[in-house]
This record gives structure tokens, sequence and C-alpha cells, in this order.
DNA sequence: AGACAATAGTTGTTTAGACGACTACTATAG
DNA sequence: CTATAGTAGTCGTCTAAACAACTATTGTCT
């Protein structure tokens, strides 16, 4: 997080720093791009995210506690988060049976649906993001990242 | 963005969407160390990213505009961040006699003072993030971080 | 069986990101 | 010189992240 005055001059305190930063601004830039589409769908990542793991799961349904361990980011309002997707019919939801604690979330056919038009978008987006690496970077990448972010998974994490 | 329900079958779409959402997954990871850092000093990393910039360039005060191009994650309401500052005594601002439209922030002598006492925290914070990389693995992900986002940046940018 | 701890989800509230409209000012064109 | 376009920052407003308190339910212990 060092921006020099003299952009001739870019300094980082530790590459450690600079691994962080580089990280954190790579994100943001394709972040952007991930954004702008789905905002003409008016979704969100996160909302993407849980669709996709209700997709994966169905047609079982699945607990909200265990949508949110299965998210790429924390969720921590996944109740509202639910809400809204469940206002456009995209998620159904019922408490269970077996333990009242309980709710059970699933897609429902509209949320399938949306799905399927997201999908060549979606692939598309991920091509114009990363897809100007080799395939040798983008498994060197991949590689790099899954050893940055293992200590600091949980145990019993789905990554 | 692919979760399936049997852990054991982790699949993506492509390998384009495999790079993109470990960099989502890895940066969440390490940002959520960074936030809890921050917490403690009632920062945010966007409010730090500022007070660097600033310290970089005082004591020449910066427009605001120009903050925000600096930063690594865009700031699309940047007055009110600087108004927050402000109101902690972190930043001073006036507006610019060359030209009316523009408002000069700067540093305070508190601001620099926080900074002082966040540099080894800091430090300390992006060897716990990254620390266990080997020196070659930190900067084979530099590299590649950078090539990643290299086509998505403005070409003006400081990155 | 009852008491208490743990769990799942919900709710109240605050905060900051985000968009777009707005005000004031400067630059440019005619 | 005047009118208009462009620029810088601010403000109104909405949305979702985030924390913590709360309610209901289940598990555990005595």
């Amino acid at each position: 997080m060092s921006e020099e005055s003299d952009e001739k001059k870019r300094k980082f305190d530790s590459q450690e720093q600079e691994v962080y930063l580089s990280l954190w601004r790579t994100y943001d830039r394709l972040k952007g791009l991930e954004e702008e589409l789905f905002q003409s769908w008016e979704l969100t990542s996160q909302q993407y995210n849980v669709l996709r793991i209700l997709q994966a799961a169905a047609p079982r349904p699945v607990p909200t506690l265990q949508i949110s361990t299965r998210l790429i980011s924390r969720a921590p309002d996944i109740t509202r988060m639910l809400d809204r997707l469940g206002e456009r019919g995209l998620v159904g939801r019922v408490r269970s049976q077996e333990d009242r604690r309980t709710v059970l979330v699933e897609i429902t056919p509209q949320g399938l649906e949306l799905l399927e038009k997201l999908q060549e978008p979606v692939k598309s987006l991920h091509i114009s993001q990363v897809g100007h690496l080799s395939q040798a970077d983008r498994t060197a990448l991949c590689r790099l990242l899954q050893k940055t972010r293992k200590p600091h998974e949980p145990s019993d994490g789905h990554w």
C-alpha cells in the first residue's frame, strides 16, 4: 500500500507487501469486469455463487449455513441475501421437519433458467479476464494461488 | 463458481474460471487477516491506502481525484471517505486557489503518527499472509499477477 | 425431566460502496 | 465576449456488507 508521489519510483515496503497488493489490485481489476456483466442481469457475484451452489446440489436442498460455508467469500447476511433471491423467485426455502432450526434452500426452475442464460456470457467473461495468459501461466498461477491461501483455509474447507 | 454438492468432485467450468475463482478466494482469505488488523485501529484498508498515498506525497498536498486514481481499488465516494478521515484529524483539506474546483488533501501530523504506529503490525501482517511462500514463489506470483492484470489496467495507470 | 449450552437462522442497526444528480468552476469554440 | 462543454467535487439516495443481539430449537448433562 505504498504509492509514491513520483510514479517512476514505485516502492513497496517489502516483497510480502508487494504480493498482497498485487493480489488485491489484480482481483479488483478483474472483479470490475465481472460486476459489469452481472449488473446487466441485476445479480451480484455472491448471488450468482449461491445459485451455482444450489444448482450443483439440485434436486437436493441445502441448509442455509451450509451454503455459507461453500461460498467463496463469506456472507454475514446470508438470510437477507436469500430473501432477495427468494423475492425474485430464484430460490425457494422451507423449514426442515427434522430440525426446525434449519431452513432448507433450493433453486427454482426460474433460477436454473437464469443460470442457463448466463452460461455463455460468464464463460466469455472469464476468457476476457484471463484468456490472454498461456495455459502454462494459468496452471502456474492456480498452483501459486492455492499455495498462498492454503495456510489460511479452514481445515474443513471446500477449497 | 461451481461448487459441487459432493466435495470430492470439485469442478470448474473452465480453466479460466478456475483462475478467476482462485484469485477471488485467495484474496478473500488474505483480506480477512488485513481487516482484522485494521479493525483494531478503526481503519479500513481503503483508508489506510489513502493515508499511505498522502504520506508518500508529503509535504505536498494531493488533489482529491488524483488520490482516487492512485488507489488500489476504486473509491466512488472518495469525498465522504476523506470526510471521515478528516473528522478523525488524520487529513486536512483546502480548496486550491489556482483552480477552485480542486480540493487539495494532505496528511496531518496525527495521520503520520498513526501510520508510524501501524508500520510494524502491517509488516507482520504481510508476513503472516504470504511469508510461507519461498522468495522464488513470491517473485513468480507477482510476475503472473502483473501479467494477468496488465490488459485490464488503464493506460495511464500507476500499476 | 429440567437446566443449561450450543446451534440455526433472523432481526435491528450501522456503515460504506455505488450510482447519478447537482453545484461551482474552468476550458474551449465561435 | 458569450455560450457551451468539460471537469472537480459534493450530495441525495439506495443497497448490501457487517456486527451483535435476539428467538427458537436441539443436544448434553445431571
